[in-house]
DNA sequence: GTGAAAAAGTGCAATTGGTCCACTAATTGT
DNA sequence: ACAATTAGTGGACCAATTGCACTTTTTCAC
C-alpha cells in the first residue's frame, strides 16, 4: 500500500542495475580513458558479471552514449513545433546552432565531448548513431511537407542536415560556419569565386 | 639477365602473399558468408600465419575492399578533367550516374555488392571508407573554384556528393533520383509542396 | 498463499578479431 | 662475403562478445 506498483520493483531494479552500469562505466573512461577501461573493470565497478552488463548495453561503445537517445526526439520536435510561417531549414538552422552553443558552453559537457573526440572509436560511433536518424528526421519532413514518407528529396535534406554538426566540428567560428553550410541547403551550390552575385534576399 | 631488376623478387613475393590472401578470403566470404568465416580460416586458407595476414591488411574488413583504392583517383579525374565549359556538380552527377550504372550491369561486381549489402559491418565499412574521400574531393572542389583549401562550402559540397551514393541505394529508379538530389544540391531547397514556384535561371 | 512462468542475474568456457614478441630466413646493397 | 632489411613464423596473449546451464527474484493467476 506504501508504493503502488505503477511501476514494479523488477523494473526499478533493472532500471538501477542500469545506471549503475552506466554510472560506473562514465567515471572510469573519464578517469583513464576508454581504451585503459575493460568491459570487466566496468563489470566489476558496478558489480555484476560481465554477461549482466551485457545484456544492457549492446557494446562497449554504448555504455558512453546512454542519454543520447532524446536527441531524435528534440531534432523532430524542431521541425514539428517551430514557429509558424518559419521554413523548414530555417527551424532545423536554429537547433543545430542552439546545440552548438549549448555544447560549447556547458562545462559538463565538454570533459564528455573531449573523451569522444579524443577516442576514434567514440568518434565513430558516434557518426553512425547520429546520421540512424536520418530516416526519422525524414519521415517528419515528409510529414510537414506533405509529401510522401519515402520522398527522396526529404530524405536527402535529412541526411545534409544531419552531417552539418559532424562536418563542422572543431572549427573557430562555428556559427558562421554553420551558416554558410545552411545557406548552400537553401541557395544551392553556387561557385565561391563569383561569389559577389550571391544575393541574400529572393 | 633475363629478368633486369626493376622491382625486386621480395617485392614480387611480397605482392603474390597478398593476392593469396585476398583471393582466399574473397573465395571463402562468397562461399559462406562474412561471418561465418574468421580469420584463421583466411590465413590457413592461404597458407600463411594470421600474424602475416595481418601485417598486409589493417583488418577482417580490409580484405573485401582490396581494389577499392583507386576510386577516389576517379572522382578527382572527374572534377579536374571535366570538359570545359562544365560546371563541378554537373560533373559529379555524370561521374555518379555511370558509376552507378557500372555496378548494375557488370554482373561479375553483382555477387560482391550481394555479399556488402548482406553484411552490416561490411556496409558501414564501405560507408565510412567512402565518405573518408570528402578530403579529397574538397580540395579538388576548392582548387577549381580557386578558394582556400578548408573552404567550409566546398567541405560540404563534397560531403554531400558523397552521401548521394549512399543515399540512393537498392532504390528503383537510381537514375532519377540521383538527378533529384543533384538538383537539390544546385538550386537550394523548396518545399515539395510548393513546387511551382521553383525557377530554374537566375 | 502457492506454484509455476517470466525474467534478471551469475559463472564460466569458448570464439574471435587483433596485438606482441622473439625468432628464422630470404633478399638486398655494398 | 657480409651486414642491414624485411617478410614471415609461431604461439602466447588480450579484450570484446556470445552461449549455456544454472540460481534467484519477481510476477501473476488461481
Amino acid at each position: 500500500m506504501d508504493t503502488p506498483p505503477v511501476v514494479g520493483r523488477r523494473e526499478r531494479k533493472k532500471a538501477a542495475t542500469r545506471q549503475a552500469i552506466a554510472d560506473a562505466a562514465l567515471r572510469l573512461f573519464l578517469e583513464r580513458g576508454y581504451d585503459r577501461v575493460s568491459i570487466r573493470d566496468i563489470a566489476e565497478a558496478a558489480d555484476v558479471s560481465t554477461t549482466t552488463l551485457f545484456k544492457h548495453f549492446p557494446g562497449k561503445e554504448a555504455l558512453v552514449f546512454d542519454q543520447e537517445e532524446d536527441r531524435e526526439a528534440e531534432l523532430i520536435a524542431a521541425v514539428r513545433q517551430r514557429p509558424a510561417g518559419q521554413g523548414i531549414v530555417d527551424a532545423l538552422r536554429e537547433h543545430v546552432l542552439a546545440s552548438r552553443l549549448q555544447v560549447a558552453t556547458h562545462p559538463l559537457r565538454t570533459e564528455f565531448t573531449d573523451l569522444v573526440d579524443s577516442t576514434p572509436a567514440l568518434q565513430e560511433y558516434a557518426e553512425r548513431m547520429w546520421t540512424r536518424h536520418t530516416a526519422a528526421l525524414s519521415v517528419a519532413i515528409a510529414d510537414d511537407a506533405g509529401v510522401s514518407h519515402d520522398n527522396i528529396a526529404c530524405r536527402a535534406l535529412a541526411r545534409f542536415v544531419l552531417d552539418i554538426p559532424v562536418l563542422t566540428r572543431g572549427l573557430r567560428d562555428p556559427r558562421a560556419t554553420i551558416e554558410e553550410v545552411f545557406d548552400l541547403l537553401t541557395h544551392g551550390w553556387h561557385p565561391p569565386s563569383r561569389r559577389l552575385q550571391v544575393r541574400d534576399g529572393d
